[in-house]
RNA sequence: CGGGGCGUAGCGUAGUGGCUAGCGCGCCUGCUUUGGGAGCAGGAGAUCGGGAGUUCGAAUCUCCCCGCCCCGACCA
């Protein structure tokens, strides 16, 4: 493009820079920080969850990544640097290769080998310490790497949200024992504040599940965000991943002088609502007050099957009132994987009759044989309308602990605002949406142990080395910055990851506009400021105005028609404040908003 | 993997059996214009996702495949 500028050096030219910004909003993006992103030209589709890093979304992404390796070098962290393309063995020897399961990219050399593209590398970091480390002297250590994951996602989503190549910081803490992990792992929280503070990402910390890695004590940094994939709740005491939370469970109740359980016929009620409707208008069961869905207590049947493929069922009694919550069941029971029960599954089971279930044919010592747990709200002496397990009748006034016992309780109930919780403490207050930018875990010693990492203690004796494992998602990051911060015209970067610090807007055709553009971006240059300068030629001031709200750098000068009093306008994209100022003291005003 | 939707030029789209596939943005040439996505004139750009079929005739109907998006189950 033709260039009003002739010979000179600016650090970025519109007219050169590798750029075409959209007028309209992809069709395909739905989220913000995607629609945005590639409107703006930071990025394009390349494939299924994989994308092109184009000069404007590159320098954010340096930047950010940048500040986690500040951040993580600060801590005493190591840098290290792995293969991404992994031989299969490592991963056999911990079982990942297959309890990753479809997830992970599997692929073969020439001669038939198998490899894989790595999704996360436990297993290299510990096999490297075990290689180069054998004394207690040598720890605790932490190492970590900036690399470029592959997950084959079923669902890849929302541009960078979620993609099947990403970019992960991934850290790994080594401690001979778990007073040295917990420290660790402390460092990287810390050191985790700071990444988000300087990326001026907003966040919450959560209690977590540690899932899929395994190990104890967890924590995720949530962005809160409406595109978020996890939900969490705030309670007075905390935060935690729904997964996560523990609902405190209900007081039990004296069983002596309740009435005596009684079947009734309450035809064509299979479903809760019909159930209660039908009680609260049958003249016999009529009381002063309604009967609501919460009075009654529902039997859900799932289907589990377990890593070794073997299937068992699970019933779970819960409040009528509540749902099942799926994400909650999963976690709950990993590694087994919840599969619907169907009407086939039904046809096993002779005593159960679908709608009207009991707890009378539930229990691993009923004719069943299923295992039944329920919700901790149904604790002893809670009297409940439940099945009979007979069609069209339902037994009122059982209780438990009198007339059913289950085998367990089971923690997996949709939760509600003023929920009571364990963890986290006190009553559910919040319930958000967030995106997963960071997690941080105490994976104890199952690597370590499948792969043999012990050194030497004092004592000349061998120890299995305990690890932590810390992850945050920088291409993940760099969309959160983008949700978090834009606003209808476009983005709005913080300036520590703004792709320039100055937008110069060329306002005018006048030559004089140009040298004098020129001239102000050398200062700023001079004084580590980089700078974009729109110096294009035939373009209307209106389009680049709007292509410089779009793209969102933090800072906008704009040269044109007040230059002849010697003014330039400075804009902050950010409080929308627009000043004059002379020319002389641009260089001061930038600083000052930096 | 289940459910839903979609695939027409770089982007956004019209076109549900009939002529040379239309429009807006963007792109190229010329002139004009220059403080909020300019005007006029001319122009380039499309295997209508792919394949097979039905038909005198298919972007349009049928089947298969591929890809994308959304919702659900997994994760940084």
């Amino acid at each position: 493009m033709k260039s009003i500028l002739k010979g000179v050096s600016v650090q970025y030219r519109m007219s050169e820079l590798f750029l075409r910004t959209l007028r309209e909003n992809p069709a395909d993006a739905e989220v913000a920080s995607h629609s945005l992103l590639i409107r703006a030209g930071y990025l394009r589709r390349a494939a299924s969850g994989g994308y092109t890093w184009l000069p404007l979304g590159l320098m954010v992404l340096q930047k950010v990544t940048e500040i986690v390796r500040e951040e993580m070098n600060k801590a005493g962290f190591q840098e290290v640097h792995f293969p991404a393309l992994l031989p299969r063995e490592p991963y056999e020897a911990t079982n990942r290769w297959t309890e990753y399961g479809p997830a992970l990219f599997r692929l073969q050399d020439r001669r038939g080998a198998d490899y894989l593209l790595a999704p996360t590398h436990e297993e290299m970091f510990t096999l490297l310490v075990k290689d180069l480390y054998s004394s207690y002297k040598d720890l605790p250590l932490s190492l970590y790497q900036i690399q470029t994951k592959y997950r084959d996602e079923a669902r890849p989503r929302a541009g960078l949200l979620r993609g099947r190549e990403f970019i992960m910081k991934d850290s790994y803490s080594f401690d001979l024992d778990d007073e040295g992990l917990v420290v660790s792992y402390q460092k990287h929280r810390d050191a985790y504040q700071k990444v988000f503070e300087r990326l001026v990402i907003d966040y919450v910390i959560v209690s977590a599940q540690s899932g899929a890695m395994g190990g104890s004590a967890s924590e995720e940094f949530l962005a809160p965000a409406d595109a978020g994939e996890d939900t969490y709740v705030e309670t007075e005491g905390g935060a935690a991943n729904v997964e996560a939370i523990q609902i405190k469970p209900a007081q039990s109740i004296s069983i002596t002088d309740l009435p005596a359980a009684q079947v009734h016929d309450t035809p064509d009620t299979a479903t809760i609502e019909a159930l209660v409707n039908f009680c609260n208008q049958n003249e016999s069961l009529k009381r002063s007050n309604q009967w609501t869905a919460a009075d009654t207590l529902k039997n859900v049947l799932m289907r589990l099957v377990s890593q070794d493929g073997t299937t068992s069922v699970l019933a779970i009694g819960i409040p009528g009132d509540r749902e099942v919550d799926m994400r909650r069941l999963e976690a709950a029971v990993y590694p087994e994987i919840v599969t619907p029960f169907t009407d086939e599954d039904f046809a096993k089971y002779p005593t159960l009759v679908k709608g009207y279930i009991g707890p009378d044919a539930l229990g691993i010592k009923s004719k069943s044989k299923i295992e039944y747990l329920v919700d901790p709200r149904v604790v002893s002496g809670t009297s409940w309308i439940t099945g009979a397990n007979r069609t069209g009748k339902h037994v009122f006034g059982l209780v438990m602990g009198r007339d059913f016992n289950p085998d367990g309780q089971i923690d997996v109930a949709d939760v509600r605002i003023g929920d009571e919780c364990v963890v986290p403490a006190g009553k559910v207050i919040r319930l958000a949406r967030g995106i997963e930018v960071g997690h941080i875990f105490q994976l104890g010693r199952k690597y370590a142990q499948a792969l043999d990492l012990k050194v030497l203690n004092e004592n000349g004796e061998q120890v299995v080395v305990t690890m932590g494992s810390y992850g945050i998602g920088v291409t993940r990051a760099v969309a959160v910055i983008a949700e978090q911060h834009h606003d209808e015209r476009g983005l709005r970067w913080p300036r520590t990851v703004t792709p320039a610090d100055v937008h110069l807007v060329i306002a005018g055709k006048d030559e004089a506009l140009a040298i004098a553009a020129n001239q102000l971006a050398d200062q700023l240059n001079a004084q580590r400021l980089s700078v974009l300068i729109d110096d294009r030629v035939g373009v209307s001031v209106g389009v680049k105005f709007n292509d410089a709200e779009l793209i969102g750098i933090p800072t906008v000068v704009v040269i044109g028609k007040k230059y002849a009093e010697g003014l330039v306008e400075v804009r902050d994209r950010f409080t929308g404040a627009v000043d004059d100022v002379l020319l002389s003291e641009l260089v001061a005003k930038v600083k000052q908003l930096h």
